[in-house]
RNA sequence: GGGGGAGUGGCGGAAUGGUAGACGCGCAUGCCUUAGGAGCAUGUGGCUGCGGCCGUGCGGGUUCGAAUCCCGCCUCCCCCA
C-alpha cells in the first residue's frame, strides 16, 4: 500500500544529474495508479459541508448517461470541469465537485429488445465500466455523493415531486395532440423534436391523440425571461428567449352568423392588428374544425382533397419558407368587424392547426406570406400602413415595418405603434376580440410509453377517479419482468401485478398508470441530490440547502440549452413556491463547453465511440487531459486528431526533468538572472490565473510552456539562486495542478512539499515584479515598423523620441522628410508620420 | 426565413486599436544513437535587387496606425422555424 512517506521513499528527489535517468523514470503507468490510490487513501477530495471557514463553491459538470464507454467527448467535457473545480479549491474554496449517472432512458430499454438484456442489468453493467474509466481520467469528484437516476432511492423523490405538483395543479392530465415517434414507440415532449424528428433517433415525428400528463411550465414562462438572475452565455440566454417565444397581440373574431351554425365567428391570432384593415382574406388550417362546415357544396370536392393532400405531408415540408404557399377558398365569407367587409374564407396548409387558433387573417400588404399566397391566390393587396414616401402605388414586396395608418377609418393619420394600441382598445371595447400574450413554449409533456423511467404514481379507479399513490406507498418500483417489446403501450400494461393495484381511496379495484415519466424530470433537480444522497426522509436536506444551493457552476454542452436547462430553470421556480428552496435559479454560473468533433461528424452517445483507454494507456492521463484542453479554446470545441498529444507528452516530459534537478547545483551568483527568472515566475502566475479563470484553458497551457522554456534558460544559463529556483518550480507545480493532476501531485511529492498539491493555495504575483528595466520601443514610421530602441523603463517621451530619431531604421525613412507629427504610446512604440 | 458564432502560415490556434502568427504540431538541418516513428539543439508566412515589398475570406471606409472599428459582399458551422 502506497502513503505519502512511502512515496517519498521510493522516489528520492535524484541528485545525480542525469537527466537521461531521470526521464526514463516519468512513467505515467505507474504514476497515475499510484497517485489516485493515495489521493483516495487521504480521501482529499471529500467534500465537508461544515467547513464554513471558506466559501462555498459547488461545481457540477452534466452527469453522463450511461451509455457504455467513456468516450474521448466526455474526457473533453469532464477535463475542463475538473480543472475548474481544482482550480477553485485551489483559489480557497470549500469545493462541491459530485458526479452521477443518468440513468433511466431508451438505449437501455433498446438493447433489452434486441439482446435480451435487461435494462437494470445493462445500466449498472454500464456504470460499473464508465466508474472504471472515470478513475481513470483521475477527477476530483466525491464519489461517495454518487448517484444514480434509476435507483428506487432516487426516483422515489420524482415520485414524491410528481405528487406535490399535482397538489399544487402543476401536473395535469389531459388529451390532446402530442408528438408520437414511431421509433421509439412513445410520445415526446415539443423541446425533444427537432427539425420534426425525434431528438433521439431522427425519426419524423407524427402527431397522435392521447390523454397525458403535464407540467404546467407556462405557467412560468414570463418569470423565466427574466435572467436577470444568472449569468449565462449569451448564446444559450437568447435561445431560451426563443424557445419561450413570447408575443403579444389580439385575437380577434370574424363573424360567420350568416352560416346558421353553432359556431358564430372565426378566431384569429394576430400580433399586427395595426394591418386589420388590410385584411383581404382568412386562411383555415386544413384541420380547422370549421373547415367541413363552411365548404360551399361547389367547392366541396376541391377542398376535400385539399385536406386529405395536406394530411400526408409533414409540418416541416408544409411550413417550408422556400414552399410554394397553396390554397383553395372554401366559397364561404366571413365579416370584418372593423369595416364590416366580406372577405373569402381559404384553407391553406401554411397555417397550422397547433399553432394559435389554427386561423390566421390574410393581410398580404405587411406580410410576406400572406402576400406570396395573395400573388398566388389572386386576391386584393391593400395597404394599410403605409411606408414614409408611399406614392400610393403597388407594393413589389410586403411592407412589414412600421409606417401611418391609412385606408384604416377613424385610425387614419396614426402612426402604426399607436394604431396597434387605438385598434386593440376599440377591439376590446366592442367585444371583437381581446389582447392576448402567446408563448411557443407548451406544456411539458411528461409521459412516456416505455418501460425505463420513473414510474407515474397515480391509480385509475372506476368510482374515485385518478387517485394519487399515498407518499408512505412510494416508491412505486418497476417490476423486475416486464416483456420488452414495443407496442405503442407501455410494456407495464402488460405486467398483471403490475398494472392491478387496489384504489388507495376505496379500496376497490384499480388500474395503475403504466406510462414512465419523461428522463429529464430526474435532471431537473439531480443537483439538489448531491447535497444529500442518502436521505430517506427528504428529497434533500433542507439544512444543508440552505447554505450550499444552488449550483455555483455548471458546464456542459450546448445540446441542452432548452431541454435540460430550461426544465431544471422551470422545476426550482416550482421548488421554490412549494417552500423546498428559496432562490429562483438553480444554476448561477454556466458554461457551454464547444463540441469535440471527429472527422466522421459529432461524437455523442449515438455515433463515434472513440475509446480513450489505449489512449490513456499509450500516453497517460495528464498528458490527454492537457491535450483536449489544448487544442482550442475550451467553449469552441474542435476537431479530434491523434496529431500532436506528443507535443504535450514531450512537454510533460520536460517538466519532469526540469522539477527534478538538484537545486544545489545552482550558484546563485547572477542578480540579473534571479531577477530575469522571478519576472518570468510571477508573470506565469499572473497569466495563467487569469486565463484559467474564464476557461481558458488552451491559453493557460501555452503560458505554462513558456515558462518551462524560461525555466530551461534559466537553468541552463547558471547563477540564479538555489531558493529563488525551488520557489519557481513549486510555483509551476502549483499551476499544473488542475490540469495535470498526477505528474503534479507525483513532482511536488519527490520535491518533499507536503501532502497534498491539490491542497494547496495558489501563488500570488506581485504586478511590480512585471516590470523590467528596460525596453523596447518600436519606432514607426508612418506606421510601418522600421526599428526597435532599447531604453530605460524610466525614460521621458523627450528621451525615447530622441532615440528613435536617431535610430538607423527610421532615419532611413525620414531623410529629406518632412515630421508632421510624432506619435508616442507609453511602453510600446513611437510613430512618426511624415 | 430568423437568431448566434466563425473565416489568420502546411495544421490546431494566439493577438479585440499599437512589433500579426504567442504556444504547439508538422517540416528542414545538425547532434546523439547499433537502430529509431525516441531524445536534444537550431531554423521555419510568401517574395526579395537584402533597401524592402506583400500578407489575417473579398471590396470599400475611418485612423498616425486596423486581424481588431464602420459600410457592402462571399463562405462555413451551430441553434430555431
Amino acid at each position: 500500500m502506497a502513503t505519502v512517506s512511502d512515496t517519498l521513499q521510493d522516489s528520492p528527489v535524484n541528485t545525480s544529474g542525469s537527466t537521461d535517468s531521470l526521464r526514463k523514470n516519468y512513467d505515467h503507468t505507474e504514476i497515475e495508479p499510484r497517485i489516485r490510490q493515495l489521493w483516495q487513501e487521504n480521501d482529499i477530495y471529500r467534500w465537508n459541508p461544515d467547513d464554513n471557514g471558506r466559501p462555498k463553491w459547488f461545481v457540477q459538470s452534466m452527469f453522463p448517461y450511461p451509455s457504455g464507454d467513456l468516450h474521448i467527448g466526455h474526457w473533453f467535457a469532464f477535463s475542463g470541469g475538473d480543472a475548474a473545480a481544482r482550480f477553485k479549491r485551489m483559489e480557497g474554496y470549500n469545493v462541491l465537485h459530485p458526479q452521477g449517472f443518468d440513468a433511466f432512458g431508451l438505449p437501455a430499454e433498446n438493447a433489452a429488445i434486441r439482446g435480451n438484456v435487461h435494462p437494470k442489468l445493462w445500466t449498472y453493467d454500464n456504470i460499473a465500466n464508465m466508474r472504471r474509466q472515470f478513475e481513470l481520467m483521475g477527477n476530483s469528484y466525491d464519489w461517495s455523493r454518487q448517484i444514480i437516476t434509476c435507483d428506487p432511492e432516487y426516483y422515489k423523490w420524482n415520485q414524491y415531486f410528481f405528487l406535490k405538483f399535482l397538489e399544487s395543479g402543476i401536473a395535469y392530465r389531459s388529451d390532446g395532440a402530442v408528438n408520437w415517434c414511431p421509433e421509439d414507440q412513445t410520445t415526446l415532449a415539443n423541446e425533444q423534436v427537432k427539425d420534426g424528428k425525434c431528438e433521439r433517433c431522427e425519426t419524423v415525428v407524427v402527431k397522435r391523440n392521447m390523454p397525458q400528463w403535464y407540467f404546467a411550465i407556462t405557467k412560468y414562462a414570463d418569470e423565466m425571461l427574466d435572467m436577470s438572475g444568472i449569468e449565462w452565455p449569451e448564446k444559450v440566454i437568447v435561445s431560451q428567449e426563443n424557445w419561450i417565444g413570447r408575443s403579444e397581440g389580439v385575437n380577434i373574431r370574424f363573424d360567420i352568423s350568416e352560416y346558421g351554425l353553432d359556431t358564430k365567428s372565426i378566431g384569429t391570432f394576430t400580433t399586427r392588428i395595426d394591418t386589420v384593415f388590410g385584411v383581404t382574406f382568412v386562411v383555415l388550417a386544413p384541420e380547422h374544425p370549421l373547415v367541413d362546415e363552411l365548404t360551399q357544396p361547389d367547392h366541396k370536392p376541391v377542398v376535400d382533397e385539399y385536406v386529405a393532400a395536406a394530411a400526408r405531408e409533414t409540418e416541416i415540408e408544409r411550413t417550408s419558407a422556400v414552399r410554394e404557399k397553396t390554397g383553395v377558398p372554401t366559397g364561404a365569407y366571413c365579416i370584418n368587424p372593423l369595416n364590416n367587409e366580406r372577405v373569402p374564407i381559404l384553407v391553406g396548409d401554411y397555417v397550422l392547426a397547433t399553432y394559435g387558433t389554427g386561423a390566421v387573417m390574410g393581410v398580404p400588404a405587411h406580410d410576406e406570406r400572406d402576400f406570396e399566397f395573395a400573388k398566388k391566390c389572386n386576391l386584393p393587396i391593400r395597404v394599410v400602413v403605409a411606408p414614409e414616401d408611399w406614392d400610393g402605388d403597388e407594393l413589389e414586396a410586403a411592407y412589414i415595418a412600421p409606417g401611418v395608418q391609412v385606408n384604416s377609418g377613424d385610425f387614419d393619420g396614426l402612426p402604426s405603434q399607436d394604431g396597434m394600441e387605438a385598434i386593440s382598445d376599440a377591439i376590446e371595447a366592442n367585444g371583437w376580440g381581446e389582447r392576448v400574450v402567446t408563448y411557443h413554449m407548451r406544456d411539458w409533456l411528461i409521459s412516456r410509453q416505455r418501460y425505463w423511467g420513473t414510474p407515474i404514481p397515480v391509480i385509475y379507479c372506476d368510482d374515485c377517479g385518478t387517485v394519487p399513490v399515498p407518499y408512505e406507498d412510494l416508491p412505486v418500483e418497476l417490476p423486475a419482468d416486464a416483456a420488452f417489446k414495443p407496442s405503442g403501450r407501455s410494456p407495464l400494461t402488460e405486467h398483471e401485478g403490475f398494472l392491478n393495484a387496489p384504489c388507495p381511496n376505496c379500496g376497490g379495484p384499480g388500474k395503475r398508470e403504466t406510462d414512465t415519466m419523461d428522463t429529464f424530470m430526474d435532471s431537473s433537480w439531480y443537483h439538489m441530490r448531491y447535497l444529500s444522497p442518502q436521505d430517506d426522509a427528504n428529497p434533500f436536506d433542507p439544512e444543508v440547502a440552505a447554505s450550499w444551493a444552488p449550483v455555483d457552476q455548471y458546464t456542459g454542452g450546448m445540446e441542452h440549452a432548452v431541454m435540460h436547462l430550461l426544465y431544471s430553470r422551470f422545476f426550482n421556480r416550482a421548488l421554490r413556491d412549494m417552500g423546498y428552496v428559496d432562490f429562483d435559479e438553480p444554476y448561477v454560473h454556466l458554461f457551454s463547453h464547444g463540441t469535440l468533433t471527429t472527422d466522421v461528424g459529432k461524437i455523442s452517445k449515438r455515433s463515434n465511440p472513440l475509446a480513450p483507454d489505449p489512449l490513456v494507456q499509450e500516453y497517460g492521463a495528464d498528458t490527454l487531459r492537457c491535450y483536449l484542453m489544448f487544442l482550442g479554446p475550451w467553449d469552441k470545441g474542435g476537431a479530434w486528431t491523434e496529431s500532436g498529444i506528443n507535443g504535450i507528452r514531450r512537454w510533460l516530459h520536460r517538466v519532469w526533468d526540469v522539477c527534478l534537478r538538484d537545486h544545489r547545483e545552482l550558484t546563485g551568483d547572477d542578480a540579473t538572472a534571479d531577477s530575469v527568472l522571478d519576472m518570468a515566475s510571477h508573470n506565469a502566475t499572473k497569466r495563467v490565473i487569469e486565463d484559467m479563470r474564464s476557461y481558458k484553458y488552451n491559453t493557460a497551457i501555452a503560458s505554462l510552456m513558456t515558462y518551462v522554456n524560461h525555466l530551461n534558460e534559466a537553468w541552463d544559463n547558471g547563477g540564479v539562486s538555489p531558493e529563488l529556483w525551488r520557489d519557481s518550480i513549486r510555483r509551476l507545480l502549483l499551476h499544473l495542478a488542475p490540469l495535470a493532476p498526477h505528474i503534479a501531485e507525483e513532482l511536488w511529492l519527490r520535491n518533499g512539499w507536503e501532502f497534498s498539491v491539490h491542497q494547496q493555495l495558489l501563488p500570488e504575483w506581485d504586478e511590480s515584479k512585471l516590470t523590467v528595466d528596460t525596453v523596447n520601443i518600436v519606432v514607426q514610421v508612418n506606421g510601418r515598423v522600421r526599428d526597435t530602441i532599447s531604453v530605460p523603463v524610466d525614460a521621458g517621451e523627450k528621451e525615447i523620441a530622441a532615440a528613435a530619431l536617431a535610430s538607423p531604421g527610421a532615419l532611413r525613412h525620414t531623410q529629406d522628410k518632412h515630421i508632421r507629427r510624432e506619435i508616442y504610446v507609453p511602453g510600446r512604440l513611437f510613430n512618426i508620420v511624415v
